[in-house]
DNA sequence: AGCAACGATTCAT
DNA sequence: ATGAATCGTTGCT
């Protein structure tokens, strides 16, 4: 059946509460917030949730739901590059701009702009230089996230 | 529509 | 350490 509408969810997780947004059984986006974590998540969320934590643990490298966040036609083929690169794995703002031809600032502001965090790994995306650069939820869960990435 | 200001950058002084 | 180049987005008129 074809489910049109856009359901909100927030769960809880070690890195804080998350709102999930799904519509037709994909997620369009996972964002922190301050709100309380859902009463009762339905089955789907249940298990986004499971695998967020999972991952978290260090016991999951790939999740298994679709990310379909809006965004400008730009800023949809910035994300898709991103979502190509493997757990474990970084690359250089500068390096998705030369596929794209454009301009490494402006990836940048793109990923400023990634509304599916986690599911749309815009954390391994580094400077040409190797330092971080920035991140949404801090510059320190980046690090982490990638700290967490390269074991194993 | 046009334009200025602003970035999760990069490169050359 | 500072400044210029870069390009998509945003907000203003």
């Amino acid at each position: 059946m074809f489910n049109n509408k856009n359901n909100i969810y927030v769960i809880k997780t070690k890195f804080g509460n998350f709102e999930i947004n799904i519509r037709n059984e994909s997620i369009t986006r996972f964002y922190p917030t301050v709100k309380k974590e859902t009463l009762l998540l339905n089955p789907m969320v249940r298990l986004i949730k499971n695998e967020i934590n999972d991952y978290i643990e260090g016991r999951l490298s790939k999740f298994t739901f679709k990310s379909t966040p809006f965004g400008t036609i730009f800023q949809l083929k910035v994300w898709i590059e991103i979502k190509k690169i493997n757990y474990g794995q970084t690359i250089s703002y500068l390096n998705i701009a030369k596929k794209l031809q454009t301009s490494p600032r402006a990836v940048g502001n793109a990923c400023s702009k990634n509304t599916c965090l986690l599911f749309i790994p815009c954390h391994r995306v580094i400077k040409e230089d190797k330092t971080l650069g920035g991140f949404l939820m801090g510059r320190k869960i980046k690090e982490k996230l990638l700290i967490l990435e390269s074991q194993v």
